[in-house]
DNA sequence: CGCTTCATTGATCAATCTCAACTCGCGTGG
DNA sequence: CCACGCGAGTTGAGATTGATCAATGAAGCG
């Protein structure tokens, strides 16, 4: 059990059969679960596909993706360890994006049925899901406007800035530490501000050039952090 | 009671006033609730003051917006008649962000707290909310994509039909008709789009100039939908 | 160890913004 | 009832941002 399970929304909820094992005790409700693996760069589940299950990932970063004719690509939204893939778990996606694995990853996926069960009997495990649901609005009410209304520099920093958040929100990051494992590529940068890879290390170059971060092999330091959270204009 | 309630979801809950007043019977649940009006462009509440009551929108269309420091807004959704204005209701919320009137508006403020228990009595309550939620969240992605990879024009087509197909779904305007009322401003749509209220004008004059489509006042006529699809991509 | 993906950099180009000037229509106060 | 004023729409010129294309080197991965 790693420290990303420490705030998952399946080991609170009681239903990950990792942490039973673990604990040497049974899950305190029995639900219907699957362990998958899937490698970087590739498509997880298509959503219009995932009728009867609730993904969780376990380990390493994905995303939520949407296609465009012609080529382009959206990523809607980032998945990170002990975090729900889309909090659709009352009602079926309409969407039709998919899932992509960003590193390597290892997810579980919960049968709906009895999850949505389970949840309508219990009203504060149903404000858990519903309250992060409403962060996740909140992340794309947040993009909506960086993409309408910022520059390029403005959303590469502060897309960082709330991944790097996050991160520490969920303890997977000190809260301290000005450096971190920080997985992205900048094809993901791009594809997640709007922007062209190749503009992308253009802004990280100028961020890195006046000493505000640093970036070596996947650990990201930032350096002047009143720097970049002046540029974010936070 | 106007044809907007026919699909409102204070009406299908049976806890509007409104209609129970017209069928001579009281409410199926008594939710306290209150009466407003709002002149077009006249900030309604702002959402982080928005505690206790859940408002749902009967007549007249209004905007969930946000300001960007520097004078930047951005609308990140729009409310018509018969639509819940955020679907928080189970939830507080937790965005910045305000509601506005675009037009001359009316809209009911029901009770929180006791609208929260009635829906977690009756599962088909809670999804009739959630999936709109749901929906509310599509509109999102929809606009994230098209923000951050698709041309001015393709977002100016795709907002406007995206708007029609929901006026039609809720029967607020005939399937067939080609005309119909849109009380957008130039501005709304460049707010909606992340472009500028001039660059909108340019391309609607382009798409009139090609007789596609046909403004007066406030009606908006498609005259070529096949050609008006086709430039949105859909 | 060979191949694919990724990062970097520069030159050029295209989309869209900004600014400015003008018109129109409508609501309102006199 | 009229005049005025403001918000809204139109149009064009010039400025900017960021995309596209291309070429090269580095890094990761099987």
């Amino acid at each position: 059990m790693g420290r990303a399970c420490l705030q998952c929304p399946a080991n609170e909820l009681g239903i990950c059969n990792l942490a039973a094992e673990v604990q040497g005790v049974h899950a305190r409700e029995a639900i219907a679960q699957t362990v998958h693996a899937v490698a970087a760069r590739r498509v997880i589940f298509r959503y219009r596909d995932l009728h009867d299950f609730v993904p969780v990932i376990c380990e390493g970063w994905a995303s939520r993706v949407a296609r465009v004719p012609g080529g382009g690509r959206m990523i809607l939204s980032f998945f990170l360890p002990g975090e729900l893939m889309g909090d659709q778990v009352l009602v079926e996606p309409l969407n039709d994006s998919y899932a992509e694995a960003i590193t390597g990853i290892r997810y579980r996926a919960f049968e709906r049925r009895t999850l949505r069960k389970m949840l309508l009997g219990f009203p504060e495990a149903l404000d858990l899901v519903l309250r992060r649901w409403l962060e996740d609005q909140d992340w794309a009410d947040q993009m909506i406007v960086d993409l309408g209304r910022r520059s390029a520099e403005r959303r590469v920093t502060r897309i960082i800035l709330r991944l790097v958040a996050r991160l520490r929100a969920r303890e997977l990051e000190g809260a301290g530490a000005q450096e971190l494992a920080f997985l992205l590529r900048h094809r993901h940068i791009a594809d997640a501000t709007g922007l062209s890879s190749e503009h992308v290390t253009k802004v990280l170059s100028e961020l890195r050039r006046h000493n505000i971060i640093s970036v070596s092999g996947r650990m990201l330091t930032i350096l002047d952090p009143v720097a970049l959270h002046r540029i974010a204009g936070v």
